[in-house]
Formats: structure tokens, C-alpha cells, sequence
DNA sequence: GCTCTATTTAGAGTTTTTCTAATCTGTTGA
DNA sequence: TCAACAGATTAGAAAAACTCTAAATAGAGC
């Protein structure tokens, strides 16, 4: 079915240890041709099924959980009960727009610190996130 | 049943517009006679359960949400599937511990900023939230 | 105490996510 | 090329967290 086995995106799932299968591919195109995203499981659903791409909800919840597992997605809780998969793993923040759900990149060297905290006893800071949260006016 | 209707907690909840009846006195008692806490509302309904408080979870839900909305709480969104409620109201951030999902509270003071991006536009800037994500070492 | 309205409640419903066990599919090696 | 096996996918059930509904209950003012 595939007709390049090299293609860079079967590089990619191959190097994070995943099988490249169709619907691995299908959502990694998905995912990772379109430029920064921030997708729900439901919404990624929704897409591969209008893309005529057959995947189950299960598979696409256990996709993006290898891929964020992988690195290739970070996970952002910013709305109770519900999860967003950013394609950006670079160092930055976002902005949360919660009239509309919306969430947008803030750039890593958009925010600076002048100071921040020690970390509790025995434990090491893992990651910094900001969560800039703004409302219509 | 309530001996002193001027105590400061049927105060804090009549300036809220909020009657203070059986259940919410409870709930506010557990919350604010301990300092600092952060508890989800299935925590709490297992604490008054067991001071022998009858309530019920839908009610310990509209209790939560509405000392929310009337800003006796604050609900911080740090884990998918799950929100914790925050006693202290005051300006600050939060430690998250990953492996127990513990939060800890970061004083305002502690944080600085040297350099916050511009809103979006169109919009203004609600809160700015830090999450320290933090790992046993 | 009576009345009115806010509040509480049990239980059903929703939403998002996870699990299970059966089926299918890449991959490897003969 | 193909058999075998482990990994991947799936439908559907289940779990978890929360919300809704409609009926019962209880503060508050008279």
C-alpha cells in the first residue's frame, strides 16, 4: 500500500519505536502536513473520517497517546474534561481563548522570567507552563 | 439548627447571594476552617461523608461551581479528566506532581516576569497562569 | 406557622476516555 | 513468497467525571 517506505513520515513513526500502519500515517498526515495544530481526539476523529480515512475513535486515542509518548505531540490541559494535542514541541506557551475553546501558540522566547520558584524538596522541575488565559472585550 | 446566624461564614455566603444552608455551611466549613486546599469534588464528598455530612454529589458539584462564580474558589485545570478546587484565591502558581497528582501552591511573589506577550486581538488578558510541572528525582 | 422560592436530591443522562477480547496486519525469517 | 507471530485495530462495553431533570425539601419573610 505504501509505495515509499523512506518517506520521512514512516522515518518518524519507525523511530519512535511505531509500526508505520495506514492509520498511523493517515493521522500523522494529518497531524503534522498542515503546520501547528491544536486537535481533540474527537475533532481528529471527525477529520479522517471526512478524508474517507476508515479509523476507529480507539485507534485515534491511542494514536495520539504514542505520538505524545513519542514526543511527537504534547498534551495541553487547559479545559476541564477535555484534551488538546498541540504538533508544536518546541518550547512555548499558549494563550486560551475560553469564549470559543480556542487555544494559540505563544512562543518560547515571548515570555521571560525575572524569577521563579525552587522546586518542592526531592523533586526537579520537568516543564514550565504558561497558560495565558484571555476574553473577548 | 445554626446557633450564630452572624457567624463569618453565613457572611461569606450571604455576601456571595448564596443562602447558607445546611450543606454549603458543611461544604464551606471543610474548604476554608483548613488553610490552603486543593480537593476535587469526589475528595470532598468522601470528606463530608465521612464528618457524617449528608450531601449529595450533585449538590457538592452546584457547591463548588457556584463558590467558583462568586470567587471563594478557584478551579485549576491541571490534569485531563479531573478538576481540582483551590481555596486560595490570592494571586499565585502552582507546583503539579505528576506521580501523585499533588498540587502545591506557588506564592504570587515567587514568580516574576521579565517579558509577557501581547494579547491576541480583540482580546484582553484574564489571568496568567504557571504550572510547574515537577518529577520525583 | 404559611407561603414562596431557592436548594437539594436520586437517579438517569452525557461526554470523554479507556478497556476488552476478537480480528486483522506488518514484519521477519525460512 | 509465505507462514507465523507479535503488534495494531476495532466495535462495543465500561469507566469516570460531570450535568440534568423533576420531585421533594427547607430557608426566609410575613
Amino acid at each position: 500500500m505504501e509505495a515509499r517506505p523512506f518517506t520521512p513520515m514512516v522515518q518518524k513513526l519507525r523511530t519512535a519505536g511505531l509500526r508505520p500502519t495506514r492509520q498511523r500515517m493517515s493521522l500523522a498526515k494529518l497531524l503534522f502536513d498542515a503546520g501547528d495544530r491544536h486537535v481533540t481526539a474527537e475533532q481528529l476523529h471527525h477529520e479522517a473520517t471526512a478524508a474517507r480515512v476508515r479509523v476507529s475513535l480507539a485507534t485515534v486515542y491511542n494514536t495520539l497517546h504514542q505520538f505524545t509518548t513519542a514526543g511527537l505531540l504534547r498534551e495541553v490541559v487547559v479545559q476541564p474534561g477535555r484534551s488538546y494535542f498541540d504538533t508544536n514541541t518546541t518550547d512555548h506557551h499558549h494563550f486560551f481563548i475560553e469564549a470559543n475553546g480556542h487555544l494559540e501558540d505563544i512562543p518560547g522566547d515571548s515570555v521571560a522570567w525575572a524569577r521563579l520558584p525552587e522546586p518542592p524538596k526531592g523533586t526537579r522541575i520537568e516543564r514550565v507552563e504558561v497558560i495565558v488565559r484571555v476574553t473577548r472585550d
